[in-house]
DNA sequence: AAGATACATATTGTATACAAAAAACACAAA
DNA sequence: TTTGTGTTTTTTGTATACAATATGTATCTT
């Protein structure tokens, strides 16, 4: 684990919810590695809080799927298998089509601007090397489709969804030769949104899914 | 609130996971109502526990869905909206067709025979008055699919979202009008899964789900 | 050397104490 | 009556203390 996790205190939240922020990133970003035990005396030392904060983020983390806990041993940082990573993707493909199928239909034209300038940021961001700016573009394309679903519920889902994945995502993102095809779906997708055309929303954004799912799969591979 | 709300010790479990039960249970049979408030030390003193599993309780409800908490204000169980209602069962009806379509390929003969006891054993429930029994059995009918689907992260997400609708669910069953439709619909999903038609599964789960859907909607507006 | 056992230690589970904030109340002034 | 203000009470937030369990280690026995 990172021995320089520290709480952000600029907002006013409860320790709990400091300590999940902060947790949540350390695991996403990998500073902390699944299997990587969580101990609350520990994490409380170093984030210098007492238990009961820490034991609270640890059961959020537990529902968000990001930790897991035996009883009488403790939490660990939730390991992902490729069947996990599979099953999460099956899931994703369904509700990211989805959401490109309502996001069609309820999408504002100002909405459609900020996804073109979205689609815009990320082109240029996989021109420089910054995988952070990258993987943050993307999010913000997809996330305006989200939002253009109006339902909250979705957006929760698919968030969740997301985070599942985070790092093994960041890892296909590092691979410049997908950017092409990243680029022409986001560019197929967008155009669909612009002809209000639903069929090639969710065909491309089913498309996109799936490539997906097939990078992360021969990538948890060639990790083994 | 119920003011018989007792603790069910039969298993060598946190406390915080019994009380997690007992509070779910609750919360979905209606016993503590929506907007009422979960304040800890009244909790505690009724499940004779201290304030901690209480509070790691409420934290894992929070992420159900079942309750919402306002910092410094403590915790209340959520209010469901029509409008959210609807959110749900539009995620629903979506991944309970992604279900129905994978069960369809990975089903087994033995998980065959036993959909169609749970189809009979529905049936024979709606011709009891016992509103209990017949969600139960429904609800096994459904299991059987999702657990077929050999797809852990989809079922948690579907059991979840049942569970948020589970309140209006009973309502919709306690009208006897609705059986015939209901009965139809099961009957017909059956037949999809023996002919290992797919279209003809996903199409009946998909009208199933929907006029569910049309059925809580009808439903919460007149309780207005 | 291998295995069993007892003891020590680390870690989680639960209760409680104290601090801080919010809500409820009472009472006065307009 | 309404509004404002100060006070009390309630309730959550956080830390800590103690209990119970699991884990690791050393020792003893064979």
């Amino acid at each position: 684990m990172t021995d320089n996790l520290t709480l952000n205190m600029d907002a006013y939240l409860p320790l709990r919810d400091v300590v999940f922020n902060t947790l949540r990133e350390a695991i996403l970003k990998g500073e902390i590695k699944p299997g990587e035990r969580l101990m609350e005396l520990q994490l409380a030392a170093k984030l210098g809080v007492s238990r009961t904060p820490i034991r609270e983020a640890i059961r959020m983390l537990e529902q968000e799927g990001l930790a897991v806990t035996i009883p009488r041993r403790g939490a660990e940082v939730a390991k992902m298998t490729e069947k996990d990573m599979q099953d999460v993707l099956q899931v994703r493909e369904a509700l990211d089509e989805l959401a490109a199928s309502i996001a069609c239909e309820l999408i504002t034209a100002d909405e459609l601007m900020q996804l073109e300038q979205a689609a815009e940021d990320f082109e240029t961001a996989t021109n420089t090397k910054d995988i952070k700016r990258i993987a943050d573009t993307d999010m913000i394309f997809h996330d305006i489709i989200y939002q253009a679903t109006r339902n909250p519920k979705l957006v929760n889902i698919l968030n969740n969804l997301r985070e599942q994945m985070y790092r093994y995502r960041v890892e296909y993102l590092k691979d410049e030769k997908n950017y092409p095809v990243l680029l022409k779906e986001h560019r197929e997708i967008l155009q669909g949104f612009a002809e209000k055309n639903k069929e090639l929303v969710t065909d491309s954004m089913r498309k996109h899914v799936e490539n997906q799912a097939l990078a992360v799969k021969t990538m948890i591979q060639n990790q083994v």
